[in-house]
DNA sequence: ACGATACCCTGATGGC
DNA sequence: TGCCATCAGGGTATCG
């Protein structure tokens, strides 16, 4: 998936593309990857045993307003309307939002057709991901945003301490959990300890001010970094143009096990943290 | 509070 | 060519 880099790379070009339209027509080809108001469990979660036939009220991103704003909170994107609902996008493991496809992707689930011909589409082969629907902006953050940490591409030094503090599991663990930090996956949580020279499998708890410090500090650099580059693309990533992210190409340890260190040369060492593959640096990132 | 496990899906890859 | 196992950028529920 999409870490926040790859997700910030979607709205940007979602938002060239969609901000001042207005939705003509919704399509939902694919029901459990939606979730309405008024589903059961419609906040962080799909819902998976609905199988009624579909029949969208016209407040799912339809017509009337347009789109004032696309907005991004770690690794979700939300489509905002002054007044008619917001949709909630999270592009799972191999999500995607693709405006102007010459024709209709496999695994399509949901399709809007915009004031001005184009058409916005979600794409998602293995169903990880959630399209969902808030009737506003300000309920979205309630009932969603809120429990996310802060953002990965501005935390700061005493957010992170936050997160962190008293906490007995790994610092790579934190870092995946998107309730403490919002943004980070497998990819960046691996290049963000090795830029800082920590050992994923340190307990957050027990890291130096310094440390934590200077892994804010990697944390924010890795993602501008990336966003520069338009993100990682591993196999399937694509921004809402259709154009692929190089920033795999600058990776230094994720997809890197058994190569070599590019600071000293060592073996990089690759195995399971938080049931997560994760690569490092013994010596760079020593273990304490 | 935390780790481990199972699960949600499809597709790519490598071994036989 | 086919079959099988394994792996993947994410996230939730459940259990000990």
């Amino acid at each position: 998936m999409p870490e926040l880099p790859e997700v910030e790379s979607v709205r940007r070009t979602l938002e060239n593309r969609v901000v001042g339209r207005s939705v003509v027509r919704v399509r939902v080809l694919t029901r459990p990857v939606v979730s309405l108001p008024g589903d059961p469990a419609s906040g962080f979660t799909r819902t998976r045993t609905q199988s009624e036939p579909v029949r969208l009220r016209s407040s799912f991103l339809l017509a009337r307003d347009h789109i004032t704003t696309v907005e991004r909170l770690g690794k979700q994107i939300a489509i905002v309307r002054s007044r008619a609902p917001v949709v909630r996008i999270q592009l799972g493991m191999t999500g995607s939002v693709r405006v102007d496809d010459a024709q209709r992707p496999k695994h399509t689930h949901v399709e809007w057709e915009l004031d001005d011909g184009a058409c916005m589409r979600f794409v998602d082969p293995r169903r990880f991901g959630l399209v969902a629907s808030h009737p506003s902006r300000e309920l979205l953050q309630q009932h969603v945003w809120s429990m996310l940490g802060p953002d990965a591409l501005t935390i700061r030094h005493a957010e992170l301490k936050r997160a962190c503090v008293g906490r007995k599991r790994s610092i790579k663990s934190v870092l995946l959990d998107q309730t403490l930090v919002a943004g980070v996956g497998n990819i960046y949580a691996d290049e963000a300890l090795f830029a800082s020279k920590i050992n994923p499998t340190r307990d957050a708890g027990l890291l130096t001010d310094l440390e934590v410090r200077a892994l804010a500090r990697e944390i924010r650099s890795v993602m501008r970094t990336a966003i520069k580059s338009g993100g990682s693309t591993i196999r399937d990533y694509r921004n809402a143009d259709g154009n692929a992210g190089f920033f795999q190409q600058k990776h230094k340890v994720y997809g890197r096990g058994g190569d070599l260190c590019t600071r000293c040369q060592t073996t990089l060492q690759s195995s399971q943290v938080a049931q997560r593959t994760t690569v490092w640096c013994p010596r760079c990132q020593m273990s304490r």
